[in-house]
DNA sequence: CGTGAAAGGGTTCACTC
DNA sequence: GAGTGAACCCTTTCACG
């Protein structure tokens, strides 16, 4: 169990008017749409757009633009959260799980909780046969691993691609 | 507890080509890339590329194309996971629940699930206060629910922002 | 912040192999 | 299935008001 900050860095957040917001909760739903159509949509003209656009982009809201595939067309049908607790937490103890857990590439998400387990993993899996092959050869082999508990998700309830804008609109 | 089936859908999953998979990695890290590009990065010519990219948003692989937003900029600092249980499993409580839940726009995503708890929910929230006001008014209010154990996000030690490609390409 | 025009690219055909 | 070339459309990006 960890008894650590609850905040990693100062993130300052910027104040963004009815525009930036508009603009940004567009390209969170449309990541490809054009500067052109963007401008429309918001009501500005193209060359304001684009200015606001770069400002956007240069404060660091904008994390990236990705095409969202789907596990389950690509073959991971499996989705399972992972609980895992490590021998110890020295700083030492902790980089090296989290270098580890970077290699597997089943790892969608892995947060280091306050609470009763260290680690909460999200990770795809093609079946429950390719599940038993990850918790043997990657999650077990975890360095300072001492306790795993997995469960699986039945079904995707909500999914949403984007983060917390939504919630300054609502 | 839930004893249900563990695969909602049969979603064939299509066989993709080293082209195709190249071509769907390269629109996972830029999805803003123009078909121009795309196809000079994979060594096509930009209508071939078209011809393909059709075909796979059409295949449904490609779910979208978004901005991936930064949660801390936005304001929201904390993520939690938050476990819940019900009351019972019958269709028409899950489903009560569900839609319930949907409504809430810090739940970031939301999984049925098999175990000890009924469903796992991310959710962000933008201080300990925000969180406290959400167990209140959200959680706490949702149907059915009869157990709720929350853990907060220390830090994020791997957010990717999709999926399982880059399985298929390790 | 908007306008307008110039310049450069991008998309999409029909056609060919 | 893939490449070529050309037409057309659209986008971006200035300088300026």
């Amino acid at each position: 169990m960890l008894r650590t900050w609850l905040f990693s860095k100062n993130v300052r957040h910027m104040v963004f008017d009815a525009i930036d917001r508009a603009i940004l909760k567009r390209l969170q739903s449309d990541g490809r749409i054009s500067n052109a159509n963007l401008a429309e949509a918001v009501g500005l003209s193209p060359s304001a757009c684009s200015r606001r656009l770069d400002i956007l982009e240069k404060s660091g809201v904008i994390r990236g633009y990705h095409a969202r595939l789907s596990d389950k067309a690509l073959g991971y049908r499996m989705t399972a959260i992972v609980h895992i607790s490590l021998s110890g937490q020295f700083a030492k103890t902790l980089t090296e799980f989290e270098k580890a857990v970077q290699r597997c590439p089943n790892v969608l998400s892995c947060y280091l909780m306050s609470g009763e387990y260290d680690y909460v993993l999200r990770v795809v899996v093609k079946d429950l046969e390719d599940y038993e092959r990850l918790h043997r050869d990657w999650l077990s082999a975890l360095p300072h691993v001492v306790r795993i508990n997995s469960s699986f998700a039945l079904r995707d309830v909500i999914d949403r691609p984007n983060t917390g804008l939504d919630i300054n609109l609502a």
